[in-house]
DNA sequence: GCCGTTTTCGGCCCGACTGTTTTCAGTCG
């Protein structure tokens, strides 16, 4: 058993206890050990030598409820609250604006149990006569609703892919010739909503009968089996046979736009794109693979997340695609925190992974003195921070590290620490992560004044959208990005999946108007560092090439780079 | 439930905001 799966036991049992109304310092002690357990080496080890009472936050109450977990795979208090507290329930507090009090207040007084039971209460103007349920609260509530209703059948891409790639090997190991994902997560939409997978076969329908007794509840629709995933996403999967492999794959990537410039540019050459690929005179063209279908139509085999109809196909007629950005040409792995802030590791740590990792700098940015919940610095600890960096970078030399800070952009636009302090980091990340119901007209004010700023380096995940959870703010970002433009600073596309936090469909706004891109980890603990994959397919998505992009550039070009605005 | 003692219980990271109150509880980051 892995740290992790312990520490996803007790966040459960932390999560379970504040619903159920316990003290919310007992809850804390559960997720407190959750951090500790993460962060802890060997526990198996540990609990054999009877030794988890040496990790910070793990009494022993706690030491044996993990023992009998390593030993048994169950905790039987966490049983219990699972009994105890209704799945709906669990629902609920997933639903910004309700949190253990607001629930509770629900339960006790009309017997809510479920986001659906919140819904037809609110329908029928059950919740007016709740105590501290006023009319905005209740208007939040509902546009949070709605949200949480649009959001239920989707899921964000990682788990999509999940979904996806246990079907893919399910159908290789039927002995499927080929098989390959399509559809929204083949583009790497960062949400998806259903799963589409295309197979082939020598004999499509007995495929077809043999994939149907392999996946429970399924239904075979004409050349389609149609299945749930083990997340509830609905799965189709089209088997045809090898020589139509090709055209049925780009045609289950395309989006719809896209197979619509393909529809016209088949008819522009006097051919019918169909079902199975492109007709000539009524002849099926026989297209083995995706380059063949585009080759008939004399494009070049485009990258499946381009393939959204904005004009990949004019552009790819004119001339050779732009390069687009890929993972191994990022260099660095920036804004990252340690256990300076929130994070679980020590800048060297961080450091020794980025190594391991292949990165040739790292840039640390805790959080600022204004996020007192993250454990922000105070002006003393970042300077201190900066020496403890500037040693450990002496030792893990020719890598280098940077010392930054992710600085709170306060409701004036400010930054939150003074500008000689500012002056001597190598970097500033400047981020909203207060104050969002501010007026359209405010907000921009605010961003646009922080991007002026001459200190900041990088506009940390610019919008506030959470995906799936929290929409974005209000904010002119036409504004922002040509403030952006017009001083050098760069905005951040945030690698933390839930953060991925500029739309796609931005990105070619930010590259038309020359605005370096910045990859940000984000990440808070070493084996989040290196996970940037979904944000360079996001960057390709936007037509994103590696030149835009600020950490591709080796360690010295970097380093210029995130000085020059201060000139 | 842990921790550190003021050794047997009280404090636990906190500041700002918001809506609902009419002085504060709940949420958020």
């Amino acid at each position: 058993m892995s740290n992790e799966e312990v520490a996803r036991a007790f966040r459960e049992i932390a999560a379970l206890l504040e619903l159920k109304g316990d003290s919310p310092f007992h809850a804390r002690a559960y997720e407190k050990a959750a951090d500790a357990i993460e962060r802890a080496g060997d526990l198996v080890g540990l609990a054999r030598e009877g030794r988890l009472t040496e990790i910070g936050g793990i009494g022993k109450g706690l030491a044996d409820k993990i023992g009998y977990f390593l030993a048994t795979g169950t905790i039987p208090m966490l049983d219990e609250l699972r009994k105890e507290i209704p799945k709906g329930v669990v629902e609920l507090a997933r639903i910004p604006g309700l949190g253990p009090g607001r629930i509770r207040a629900l339960r006790e007084s009309i017997g809510i149990e479920s986001p659906e039971d919140l819904q037809s209460a609110l329908a029928e103007g059950r919740l007016s006569g709740v105590k501290g349920f006023g009319p905005k609260l209740l208007e939040d509530l509902g546009r949070a609703l709605r949200l949480w209703t649009e959001s239920r059948g989707l899921r964000l891409h990682r788990a999509g892919r999940r979904d996806a790639e246990e079907v893919l090997g399910a159908l290789l190991a039927l002995g499927a010739a080929e098989a390959a994902i399509a559809g929204d997560l083949a583009r790497w939409r960062e949400i998806v909503g259903d799963l589409s997978l295309v197979a082939s076969h020598p004999s499509p329908s007995e495929f077809l009968a043999a994939a149907a007794s392999r996946f429970p509840g399924s239904m075979i629709e004409g050349t389609t089996l149609r299945f749930s995933s083990a997340s509830g996403l609905p799965v189709r999967v089209r088997v045809v046979p090898p020589s139509s492999f090709g055209a049925a794959l780009a045609l289950a990537v395309a989006s719809p736009a896209h197979r619509a410039a393909l529809e016209r540019l088949a008819e522009e050459r006097s051919l019918t794109l169909g079902e199975d690929g492109l007709l000539e005179e009524g002849r099926l063209l026989p297209a083995r693979d995706e380059a063949a279908l585009y080759a008939a139509l004399g494009l070049p085999l485009l990258p499946p997340e381009i393939r959204e109809g904005s004009g990949e196909i004019e552009a790819a007629l004119r001339g050779p695609l732009p390069g687009l950005l890929v993972r191994e040409e990022i260099r660095g792995a920036v804004h990252v925190h340690s256990a300076w802030s929130d994070g679980t590791a020590s800048i060297r740590e961080m450091a020794e992974k980025a190594i391991a990792l292949g990165f040739e700098y790292l840039a640390i940015a805790d959080h600022s003195r204004s996020a007192g919940y993250a454990g922000g610095l105070s002006i003393e600890r970042l300077l201190a921070q900066g020496e403890e960096a500037r040693s450990v970078a002496a030792e893990t030399a020719p890598f280098r590290i940077f010392h930054g800070v992710e600085s709170d952009i306060l409701a004036n636009g400010a930054l939150d620490y003074p500008d000689e302090i500012l002056e001597a980091l190598d970097f500033v990340v400047s981020s909203v992560h207060s104050r969002f119901g501010l007026s359209r007209e405010e907000q921009t004010a605010r961003l646009v004044a922080a991007v002026r700023n001459r200190f900041t380096t990088v506009l940390g995940h610019p919008s506030g959208r959470l995906l799936l959870t929290r929409e974005p703010y209000a904010f002119d970002a036409d504004a922002v990005w040509d403030a952006a433009a017009e001083t050098g600073t760069a905005v951040e596309l945030n690698a933390h999946e839930e953060r991925l936090d500029v739309d796609w469909r931005e990105l070619p706004k930010l590259r038309e108007r020359g605005v370096p891109i910045w990859i940000g980890s984000d990440a808070h603990a070493p084996d989040e560092m290196g996970d940037l994959d979904l944000a360079v397919h996001i960057a390709r998505k936007g037509w994103i090439g590696p030149c835009a992009v600020l950490n591709t550039l080796p360690a010295d070009a970097f380093a210029e780079a995130i000085r020059r605005k201060r000139r």
